[in-house]
DNA sequence: AATCTTATTGACAATCATTATCAACAAGAC
DNA sequence: GTCTTGTTGATAATGATTGTCAATAAGATT
């Protein structure tokens, strides 16, 4: 049980890039940025760092209401987010009471395991004006 | 300023069909049962016709955690749902305490027309006792 | 340091859901 | 019935994501 992962200036590249990202990046924009930088990073590679971020609790991934999976460098804490829709600024939220209520109405209705999905989407007061 | 829709069986076909199905379907789901049962109906037109009943709000519709967008018959008020993972079996809930909440983050944070998506799953008592 | 094992990479093909195209069709007004 | 034009459906196009697989390189072992 010693073999398991190898470190790689691919993945550092990765994790260091999502965190120079404001708010949600995807897979697609990320690779785009480091092959800006000058980085000889393949897509598919860029994905699956990704996803082990992903699920490795050190990044964030939503759907973006078009479809797509954006990510984010985030602690480890659970919360939620607050996402302009126009130039993506991120604002977190801690959601404890929503948590407690999901929890609470899953629980009402017999369910077990529950995951939810709980994101805002608006203007920020930046965007709000440029319209 | 008259002529503007025009009603064709395809609308009809699909609008009830969404009605006869339980839970989320996706427009492939969908056209399959409508060809399974005869129906002669395109795939694009399913996808069409599920558009305009969702953005004329006779339907609901969420991302699936997988990526593909799931459509469901549903009235008019604003509600959120708790789906089964397994079987897909859909439990409406009324999220009032949910939408003030979300409003009032949104407003705190200087976010304007702000839309939300709030989706549960789990696992039903069904579902939860085979596994 | 040389070697070996195998996790990882990256170019490319393959999927798969959804959307665009466009000629043929048909709903509803006249 | 005729005409206008919204609608359909077969098919191609798009675009994000995942699979494939030979080549590469981490890190363990000598």
């Amino acid at each position: 049980m010693s073999v398991a992962k190898r470190n790689t200036w691919q993945k550092d590249a990765v994790k260091h890039a999502l965190g120079e990202s404001k708010g949600f990046v995807s897979a697609q924009d990320l690779h785009q940025v480091l092959r800006a930088h000058g980085s000889t990073i393949g897509l598919a590679t860029v994905y699956r760092a990704l996803a082990d971020l992903a699920n490795a609790g050190d990044a964030d991934s939503l759907q973006s209401p078009d479809g797509q999976l954006l990510y984010r460098a985030c602690g480890t804490s659970h919360h939620h987010h607050l996402i302009c829709r126009e130039c993506g600024l991120t604002v977190e939220i801690d959601a404890s009471r929503v948590e407690a209520w999901a929890d609470e109405i899953a629980k009402e209705h017999g369910f077990g395991d529950t995951t939810h999905t709980i994101d805002l989407f608006g203007l920020c007061r930046g965007c709000k004006g440029s319209k």
